[in-house]
RNA sequence: CGGGGUGUAGCGCAGUUGGCAGCGCGCCACGUUCGGGACGUGGAGGCCGGAAGUUCGAAUCUUCUCACCCCGACCA
C-alpha cells in the first residue's frame, strides 16, 4: 500500500477527515473558493447523473412531471407562512442591489448603491413559497388536479458550518410539488414518496434505510407531517436521505390557492412537497466506502467495468484488443456501461489503485497469459476477490457478478446496520448505547422538552417515529412518563 | 458567532538562534520497465496568504488583516 493510500487509513482519528479526503481524491468533489460551496468534479457529477436519471423515470413512471421555477423569490413570499419563514429566514442569502460599478477611490467595482432593489430578492432556499405563487394562477377547480410537478434545481442554504456532500452552502437538488383536491390524497402522495426514496435507497444505492415520521421539532418548517428514510453511516451516526412532506392546506391558505370542488363549494388546496439531493452522493461514500476507496452498487457506477490489458509493446496489445472487441460489441448491446484503459502512460498496477479509489464495480485483467489460455481476470470490488474465467462468455459472467454485487453490498451495509440496533429501557443504558455510535430505539414521553434535554445532554435527536414500530407502550426513558411506543434515537450528521 | 489549528512549488510538508528557498509526490525529456500505485539520469517550477513595522538583513520577530480547516451552536 502506497504512502497516498495510508493516508486514507486514518479512519479511527477522524472519519469526517477520512470522509473529506476520500471525496477528493476519489475525484467527485473539492472545496470552491467560495464559501461553504463545493466544485463537483465529472466524476461525482456522472454519479449525480446516474441518480437523476433512475430518479426521474421513477417520478415520471408515477404520473410526474418536470417544471421549473425561479432562482430568486422575493422576500415577502416568504413570509407568507409563519412556519416557513421561521425556519429558512436565518439561512438565506439575499440580492439587495442589481448593479456594480467602478469604484471612485480605486481599482475594482463597488456595489452602486443608486441600485438598490426596492424588495429585496432572496436566493431559493426551497421553493414552495414561488411554486405556490404560480400555483394560486394553475389550480380554478377540482379538474385542474392533482398538479403532479418536480423540478431539478440548485439551492442555497446559508449554513453556519457546512460539510462537503453533507451540508453545503449550494446544493443540488430534485423538489417535487404536488396540488391535491383532497386531504387523503396528499398525505397518500406524501407516503407514497417516501416510499418511492424507500425503494431508490435500497435497490438502486445499496443504503438500508429505516423508515419513519418525525417528531414535531424535526418537522419541515410549514409541514403537518414529515416523512423521512433515515440512514446509517458507518461511524454509527445517522444521516437523512430523503424526506416527504404532507403540507396541508399551509401554503394553500397562505398564497391563496383555492379551487371549486365537485359539490361547488371552495376549498383551498392540499400539498406536499419532497426531495433528495446531492446528499445522497455523501451518504453513499460513507456506508460503502473502504480504506482503498469508493464502493459504488453496479447500478448506479457511472463506469460498471474497466477492461485493463497488461502488454509490453504494441504487437500484444493489438492481439488484446482484437481479442476483447467482439467482448466490446456486446457489452454495447446489453447497456453495460465499460471502459477500455489501454493508456500508455499509466502502469497496470497504477491502474488498478485508481479504479479501485474510483469504486468501479469490476475490474478485468486481460494478459499474455490470459491470450494462451483464452481466460481473464476479474476482481469485484466490494470483495476485492480476483477470479479467472474464460473469456467466451465474459458479458455472463458480468451480470451475474453485477447482480451478486448489487445485493452483497446492500447486505453488508445492512448486517453493519443491525449489529448497531439496540433497545434500551434505561437512560444510563441510553447514554452508552449513544456514545458508543448505536441506534437507539427508546421510549419517550412525546413531549418537545424531553426530546430537548436529551439532545442537549447526549447530542442524540428523535431520527424518526418509526413507521414499522410495534406500537407496545412503555415509559420513558429520560422521564418514566407513559409512551406509547419506542422512537429511533441516534447522533447524526 | 465562540474554541482550536493551518497558510512556504500543482499536491503533501520541513525550514534550527533572523543570514543563498528546501524535501517527498506530481510534472517535462531520454532510456530500461509493464500481472498491484516501477526505476535510473537530467530538467522546469517560488513576491514564503496580504499590508505595515523592527533590522545592515525577515519565511523566521511585532502589529493589523484575509482565507481555509477542525470542534460547537444551526441545518437536508
Amino acid at each position: 500500500m502506497t504512502k497516498e493510500l495510508k493516508e486514507l487509513t486514518s479512519r479511527e482519528t477522524n472519519y469526517a477527515q477520512w470522509y473529506q479526503d476520500l471525496v477528493i481524491k476519489a475525484g467527485l468533489a473539492e472545496n470552491s473558493a467560495v464559501r461553504g460551496c463545493m466544485v463537483i468534479k465529472p466524476y461525482g457529477y456522472a454519479i449525480w447523473e446516474k441518480m437523476q436519471r433512475k430518479l426521474d423515470k421513477m417520478f415520471k413512471d408515477t404520473g410526474h412531471e418536470n417544471a421549473y421555477f425561479p432562482l430568486l423569490i422575493p422576500k415577502s413570499f416568504l413570509s407568507k407562512e409563519a412556519q416557513h419563514v421561521e425556519g429558512f429566514a436565518k439561512e438565506c442569502a439575499v440580492v439587495t442591489h442589481y448593479r456594480l460599478k467602478n469604484d471612485p477611490y480605486g481599482g475594482g467595482v463597488v456595489v452602486d448603491p443608486e441600485a438598490r432593489l426596492e424588495e429585496e430578492l432572496i436566493i431559493r432556499p426551497t421553493s414552495e413559497t414561488i411554486i405556490w405563487n404560480t400555483y394560486r394562477d394553475w389550480i380554478q377547480s377540482y379538474r385542474d388536479l392533482p398538479v403532479l410537478v418536480n423540478q431539478w434545481a440548485n439551492v442555497m442554504r446559508w449554513e453556519m458550518r457546512t460539510r462537503l456532500f453533507l451540508r453545503t452552502a449550494e446544493f443540488l437538488w430534485q423538489e417535487g410539488h404536488t396540488a391535491h383536491a383532497t386531504c387523503e390524497e396528499a398525505q397518500e402522495e406524501a407516503l407514497k414518496m417516501q416510499e418511492l426514496y424507500a425503494d431508490f435507497a435500497q435497490n438502486f444505492l445499496c443504503l438500508p434505510i429505516i423508515k419513519g415520521v418525525k417528531t414535531e421539532s424535526e418537522r419541515f418548517a410549514g409541514a403537518v407531517e414529515t416523512y423521512t428514510i433515515e440512514t446509517m453511516m458507518q461511524d454509527g451516526k445517522a444521516l437523512q436521505a430523503g424526506t416527504s412532506h404532507f403540507l396541508g392546506q399551509n401554503f394553500g391558505k397562505a398564497f391563496d390557492v383555492s379551487f371549486i370542488d365537485k359539490n361547488g363549494n371552495r376549498e383551498y388546496a392540499w400539498a406536499t412537497s419532497w426531495g433528495v439531493s446531492t446528499r445522497l452522493i455523501g451518504a453513499l461514500v460513507m456506508a460503502h466506502s473502504d480504506d482503498n476507496g469508493l464502493v459504488l452498487p453496479p447500478k448506479l457506477a457511472p463506469i460498471q467495468t474497466v477492461f485493463i490489458p497488461i502488454y509490453k509493446n504494441n504487437e500484444e496489445l493489438l492481439a488484446i484488443t482484437q481479442k476483447l472487441s467482439p467482448v466490446f460489441d456486446r457489452l454495447r448491446y446489453l447497456n453495460i456501461s465499460f471502459k477500455y484503459d489501454d493508456s500508455d502512460n499509466k502502469k497496470p498496477g497504477w491502474k488498478f489503485s485508481e479504479y479501485e479509489l474510483k469504486g468501479i464495480p469490476l475490474r478485468v485483467v486481460v494478459g499474455p497469459r490470459d491470450l494462451e489460455n483464452g481466460t481473464v481476470e476479474i476482481t469485484r470490488r466490494d470483495t476485492l476477490e480476483k477470479q479467472v474465467y474464460p473469456l467466451a462468455a465474459v458479458e455472463t459472467r458480468i451480470r451475474i457478478l453485477f447482480e451478486e454485487m448489487q445485493k452483497n453490498i446492500y447486505e453488508k451495509a445492512l448486517a453493519r446496520r443491525n449489529s448497531r440496533l439496540t433497545h434500551v429501557d434505561s437512560y444510563e443504558e441510553f447514554k452508552k448505547a449513544i456514545e458508543e455510535g448505536f441506534f437507539v430505539y427508546a421510549h419517550w414521553d412525546g413531549t418537545r422538552e424531553t426530546e430537548a434535554r436529551i439532545k442537549a445532554e447526549t447530542k442524540a435527536t428523535i431520527r424518526c417515529i418509526p413507521a414499522d414500530s410495534d406500537r407496545i407502550p412503555g415509559k420513558c426513558v429520560l422521564t418514566g412518563d407513559p409512551s406509547v411506543c419506542r422512537v429511533l434515537f441516534a447522533r447524526s450528521y
